[in-house]
DNA sequence: ATGAAAGCGCTAACAA
DNA sequence: TTGTTAGCGCTTTCAT
């Protein structure tokens, strides 16, 4: 019933039968322009008759490159990174890539396994979000074992490779303004790990927001807390059991927004009346939840493309220097960032 | 910067340093027990020193196996599919296998694509959550191309295959028994797809809970829709504009019971006050939404785990006969499901 | 337009 | 315990 590849049909059985050399197979297999269309025609059915499968793994031993590309993804179960993952993978896909996904669930150590499995597997070009706390030697790593590699969403400090991030900064001075101009005077910020880049840079702006609005702000809070939805509710409910509570809530992301929404509505408040809340990314569920989530849009398929696009050419032009891309985001307002409760 | 793989260390050049000959090099780096400790640190030694990295495409050719399982989900965006796709890769992983994880996004024509393209790199078998609309010679292909198949979650028809299933029949009459307990007396069946062996399990579980509680029930209807947020919340929205409105909505999946929310909220009613809701799987956010989701727990990891077991004996078994699994869900009450509104 | 032949890096008999 | 040798299936000059 399962074939054993063993008894595998190779191109030199495709050569018996058709009557051609293996090599003249080998390269009617590969459309070569030097093979007659008739010929190349006659070798295509026998193979198809003999149910042949290409070998990769030997013709990678003799070709330069492989059609694998690795993407490495701290955690698969984050909407974003899922949905970040999918985009690559797609336009990977359709330029004849296969694509290795990996799940490094936020572990260094799995994340250093990984790229040597992949370097085994003769992978040109690995595509990574890095797990929290990445050291920047990961970078030489990848490099050593020969592979390219670029970073997206998240950097490794210093590093050394291309790198495509989110606009975290002013995705958050973006939510911040509005939220504050929407009229809420008690602010706090909520998700992200502390040390993390990305965190930072939505921190920055968060805190540039304030500054440009000093005389309408009376107060602000930072909360930290890991970026899942149950953290994000815990946090809140305990800020919210603090004076002076907060009215306006800027969210880490939109998976932390869906937790606050928790948070707030088991203390008793209603979010987009009593508390005004902003997400970022603009994940699928964005828009479903009630109230919808003012969020920003950070484009997340654009991001995944332009990854996509920036390996390849780093593939094909290895000595151009890094470099960095953002892609701007925009504000999406929704119901959740109204304050109608007085 | 980057090494160039086409003058990559081999154990060739291992041999030259240490000594030892190429064999004796290949032997010690499978850790053979017919090469003494000694020489065997040496050679260790001298590749590490020469940055050595194991030719995969090389060995595979001489080898019957390779360490390479696909992975293929048909949604990774639904967090069902994406937690069960991190369990079944972690099992999988620290067996010592690469997973190469490919998302097909319910297309048909992508997942022959990939099921060749996975056969090409002498992949020995998959894992697959089938395409919504997978044909029955599916099977036929990936057997065809020497590949081992289980199916997780949702079988494909007639299948000739080991599966290892969710309990949808007996989760959906759990949730149902227990929401018709709660006293609703109008049900409505949220969200699946018509035609699919999933849903014609689930809805069957539903209509014997209903046949078990005939005198309690007084209408229930059907409301098929594709398995995210956005259709569910719109077919909430018109359910509820059709007399008799339900007072008790039991849902295809956790994500569905999502959209039910939004739905509902956005109809001006309660979750667990005025309607009760269920769903199905426990996915990360059901015990974190507001309020809390009364769900079946399915065990997502241990599906996954059974579902890498299954398919690691097949491969070490070929002949013995296929078979099912499935692992008993249970009721978790939470939130969602009272109902005190009167 | 097609064929002959060498060799990619590795494994696995078989010898020694 | 280690070395010798013959390929695995493919690509790719170089001839024809």
């Amino acid at each position: 019933m399962i074939n054993n590849r063993s008894k595998a049909v190779t191109i030199i059985k495709i050569a018996e039968k058709s009557g051609f050399s293996k090599s003249t197979v080998s390269l009617a297999l590969q459309h070569s322009p030097k093979i007659k269309k008739s010929t190349r025609k006659k070798i295509l059915k026998v193979a198809r008759e003999l149910g042949y499968v290409y070998n990769r793994s030997a013709a990678n031993l003799r070709k330069p490159h492989s059609n694998l590309i690795g993407l490495v993804i701290n955690d698969l179960t984050n909407p974003f990174f899922s949905e970040l993952a999918v985009a690559i993978e797609q336009e990977l896909g359709s330029s004849g890539y296969v694509v290795v996904l990996v799940n490094t669930s936020e572990n260094i150590e799995k994340q250093e396994q990984v790229i040597r499995s992949l370097s085994e597997h003769n992978v040109k070009g690995v595509i990574v979000c890095p797990a929290l706390g990445t050291p920047n030697n990961f970078i030489g790593h990848v490099n050593q074992y020969g592979m390219a590699m670029v970073t997206v969403a998240r950097p490794i400090p210093h590093q050394k490779c291309d790198f495509i991030s989110v606009d975290g900064d002013n995705s958050i001075f973006l939510t911040t303004e509005h939220i504050i101009a929407q009229g809420a005077r008690n602010l706090a910020f909520v998700g992200g790990e502390e040390g993390n880049a990305a965190f930072e840079h939505r921190l920055a702006g968060f805190h540039r927001a304030i500054k440009n609005n000093q005389a309408k702000v009376d107060s602000f809070t930072i909360n930290p807390c890991a970026i899942n939805r149950n953290a994000a509710s815990k946090v809140t409910q305990s800020l919210l059991a603090t004076e002076p509570q907060p009215d306006g809530i800027i969210c880490y992301s939109d998976l932390v927004a869906f937790g606050v929404y928790s948070g707030i509505q088991r203390c008793g408040k209603r979010v987009g009346i009593d508390i005004a809340v902003t997400g970022m990314d603009n994940i699928q569920g964005a828009s479903d939840v009630h109230p919808s989530l003012t969020t920003t849009e950070v484009f997340i398929e654009a991001i995944g493309k332009r990854a996509a696009e920036v390996l390849l050419k780093r593939l094909s032009a290895p000595e151009i220097p890094f470099s960095n891309y953002s892609i701007s985001a925009e504000l999406l307002i929704r119901e959740s960032s109204s304050l109608s409760g007085g």
